[in-house]
DNA sequence: ATAGTAGTTTCGATATATCGAAACTACTAA
DNA sequence: TTAGTAGTTTCGATATATCGAAACTACTAT
């Protein structure tokens, strides 16, 4: 039996969540934003962000998983990127965006004050 | 006493993570997708939406505090519009990457078909 | 083989998100 | 004022995410 049209479209928008979400953790966007313009090892990635490294290799099971990084191995180590840099793209969009909600509710603070007397 | 650089900056991660939660979730994406060129009432959206309007507030409200989604009222109507045209920038990148990453997989599972015999 | 290094997986505890139900507020109309 | 409609808030249950600890796998070097 066909799924029905709306079954459909509530799974694209299950799936674009799930996107969402791999992005939606400040370590992991830390990571995809340290992967920015060069590939690097989990040790490297260790002395950037300071976790214990079994935490790291969760994040970046999340992050391979969901297609945002790859990984290579070269020996004993393995080497992280990131695997669709129209990811960068959504980073710096979101951070836009977060600069710009921060920026109006300054401003709203600003006025409220002035009211206040 | 001033707080440390890496303080400042885990704190700016913080939010931009918190900002993509906004988005990490399938009732807000198809909300924030729906407004997309015109405001629109409450009992509209419920309509589209078929979620109950408790379920709807809470959404809202989340959408509202992040900066998202502006409201006004109109006698007993609540008219919602989207408070950032720049949130559909994002909607539609975070949605190009997924169509990216389904047809990577895609193309992998059809190469392990071939190799399998 | 053995030991060491690099990274992963599993498990369980804690925190956060989601949502339905019910009570509540805000406005309208009689 | 009373009743009705539109939307919100609070509460509690369930689901999901995060993370540390410990055990584990993969590779290297002796």
């Amino acid at each position: 039996m066909a799924p029905r049209k709306d079954e459909l479209e509530d799974q694209v928008y299950r799936h674009h969540a799930e996107i969402c979400s791999t992005i939606a953790n400040p370590k992991r966007l830390k990571i995809i934003n340290t992967l920015r313009e060069k590939e690097l090892s989990a040790a490297e990635l260790l002395s950037i962000l300071k976790i214990p490294k079994a935490n790291l290799s969760q994040h970046m099971t999340i992050l391979r998983q969901k297609g945002i990084v790859a990984a290579r191995r070269e020996g004993n180590t393995i080497y992280y990127r990131l695997a669709r840099p129209k990811i960068l793209k959504a980073f710096d969009l979101m951070r836009e965006l977060l600069f710009e909600v921060i920026e109006e509710q300054r401003k709203l603070l600003k006025e409220y004050g002035k009211g206040r007397k």
